[in-house]
DNA sequence: CTGAAAGCGCTTACAG
DNA sequence: CTGAAAGCGCTTACAG
């Protein structure tokens, strides 16, 4: 026992000599030696590293004197302790305590930078994260990776602190990192579209889209094409607050909710990088308006979608405005005229809000150590632009 | 001792318990009771926990029925080995050996995700690393940020397995990344814009420049404007190779090097993101072009400023190609014609190729416990479509 | 207010 | 081929 703390001052001698004469070789496979540990400022201090250890987290247990002198030493030796992590996980385990290790992970679809939808997400919580002085680990999912997925190594050793699932509406990714021993029990929040059992921010979709419909009927409209994609079970999340946010502005007008035909678009109508041209569904929906001659305003399910419609109705002799309105959702795609300013009407989401909310969420509930599940709702406003005017009526 | 293997032994029974009977309330306070250890391992199979160690490691000194006896025992159990890491990583530095976490971070600039030129090189990094079943950790970096930045906490827990550095150009990271303790020694890739002292992976900008000169030279051009950038120390390394491309092609023609002017541009030409309109600077653009009618070729340094400079062009009544060819650099950025398909010229730079290279050369590294400097260099085609045509010398 | 001891879970020499 | 022991660096009861 004695040898080995001689064997420790030896190596603090040459860490010392190192320093000075700079052009001394290091031993190359000590250099294990070069790392300062508690037990270097015990020494340098005359204590034990109980002491040293309390003192360094000024515990009131230890004399103000010692404390400062403690700390003196760990300044002049280079004492790092996130450098000696990973001894510190080992006995905060024993007593049943979590650390901080201040990194947290974000689950996304592996095309997330290509669409501003999600990059502006994306830009939220990376900026709270900057901000917070802790690191983002990516991990990219998506449903079809469903088989071959496995949780990044990472997440086992109780190196994450947190998560956010951005999208996915993919419960079994929540599933996986609540049975993850080394992930269990710690704070999650899913975006936009809820998972079950975990915190989540999603935008208040049924008013954003209530004021877009009050925004028509205002003008005068009364008859309108709600274009969705197709409905699934997983879907009707989404679907479901839109519909009734349609049909809460309608009854307000006393417009029966008949007068409201809503349209299943192609999937791809909604992700401009998947679009490819579908010949047949775009005569399609030219032909209900066709045959419908009473409509006079198109929602959409997103501003994508709305920018493909906008072209197919002006290929098609339709203005906009004047013929027909338009309004978009989301407000991340803009219908930009010759001088650039976006036309489209939309309903305006907060998306770098919600990036924000989620990680300030997660990064408090790390810092206090503590796992409660909150809902935070944000507001989706209307903006009024030039894709909507008082109705024509035929 | 004994005690303590029985308390052991307790909690095993509860494990097991506890997933027959499913509804059973797990102890809350004990959930470190539920982590499977090697000792556990070792206590179902007789043995030590050295022999345990080994087996899972299929050491060769352990026999071959000792072996599959401790894995099968492993797998009963649910042991997993990533979850008691930290007791691994505190073993190993004890020999001066290193862990391998599967991680690689990322530092890049704040806006990364906007520009397609990062985001393709992003791209390529990521589908290395999710198909390598690493996890990837991002730091936001620039060089505006130096004084404040500081390096997360993770890197100091040797927790991140090499770094690749997007772009940045920036010495003092590096430097960083190598004093920490935590860090030292562990591989680093620097993209497009080497730092001296790491890996590296840049394009051939030498001939893409070169190649897009002799297609211009080939049309009849003899008289060019090469649109570049503000020049200061720091990005000579990206303006030398390529003048010297353009020098290199004239010079195999004999057209002497005063035939091509050099222009300079305000930074904000080159990045969209930024772009404001110069009224003074566009109308120095034109006066050039105005004063020097024997130009009958313009060589911008980058698709953006390709794609500002048609707009100019366009506006300022000249046909491009029939009046004046236009050739971009990077291929990022589209110029489409009303069927959406590209008509620019350009150096098509393989940004995902780079990206993905990084990626392979730091896992390779990690992977093999080496840290070898390597500098890989991709080739940069010219990309001729509809912006180039036969000079029109007038 | 401080020290001596135990132990988190693992891997490696070193015995046998 | 396997076991007993040591120790990575830390924090926490428990003494004094």
């Amino acid at each position: 026992m004695r040898l080995c703390i001689y064997t420790y001052k030896c190596y603090n001698t040459f860490a010392n000599l190192s320093i000075v004469l700079s052009g001394f070789q290091r031993p190359t496979d000590k250099d294990t030696g070069m790392k300062i540990t508690q037990r270097n400022i015990a020494e340098r201090c005359g204590v034990t590293t109980a002491t040293v250890s309390m003192a360094l987290r000024r515990d009131a247990r230890i004399s103000p004197v010692t404390t400062e002198r403690v700390w003196a030493a760990a300044q002049e030796l280079g004492y790092s302790p996130a450098q000696n992590q990973a001894a510190r996980r080992m006995v905060m385990q024993r007593f049943g305590r979590k650390i901080i290790n201040r990194v947290i992970a974000l689950f996304l679809p592996p095309q997330f930078h290509r669409l501003a939808y999600y990059a502006r997400i994306y830009q939220g919580i990376m900026d709270v994260v900057t901000e917070e002085q802790f690191a983002l680990l990516i991990t990219l999912f998506h449903e079809e990776m469903d088989a071959t997925f496995r949780m990044p190594q990472v997440f086992n050793s109780g190196e994450v602190d947190g998560t956010i699932v951005y999208m996915g509406h993919h419960q079994p990714v929540l599933n996986d990192l609540h049975d993850n021993p080394g992930f269990r029990e710690r704070p999650v929040c899913s975006l936009v579209l809820p998972l079950t059992g975990c915190s989540t921010v999603t935008f208040d979709d049924f008013h954003g889209q209530y004021a877009a419909v009050k925004h028509l009927l205002d003008l005068g409209h009364r008859n309108f094409l709600y274009l969705s994609f197709p409905r699934t079970r997983d879907r009707m999340e989404v679907f479901g607050p839109r519909l009734a946010g349609i049909h809460q502005a309608l009854q307000e007008y006393h417009v029966p909710v008949l007068h409201c035909r809503v349209c299943e678009t192609p999937m791809e109508w909604i992700n401009p990088h998947r679009y490819s041209a579908n010949e047949e569904q775009e005569r399609r929906l030219l032909e209900v308006l066709q045959a419908h001659r009473e409509i006079t305003a198109i929602l959409a399910h997103n501003d994508a979608m709305a920018h493909r419609v906008w072209v197919l109705l002006t290929q098609a002799g339709y203005r906009v405005p004047e013929d027909i309105s338009l309004v978009g959702f989301d407000d991340t795609d803009p219908l930009p005229n010759a001088s650039g300013v976006n036309q489209l009407t939309s309903v305006r989401l907060p998306l770098e809000d919600m990036g924000r909310a989620s990680a300030r969420h997660i990064i408090r509930q790390v810092l206090n150590g503590t796992n409660e599940v909150e809902h935070e709702v944000l507001p989706a406003e209307l903006a009024i632009r030039r894709t909507t005017a008082t109705a024509c009526i035929p």
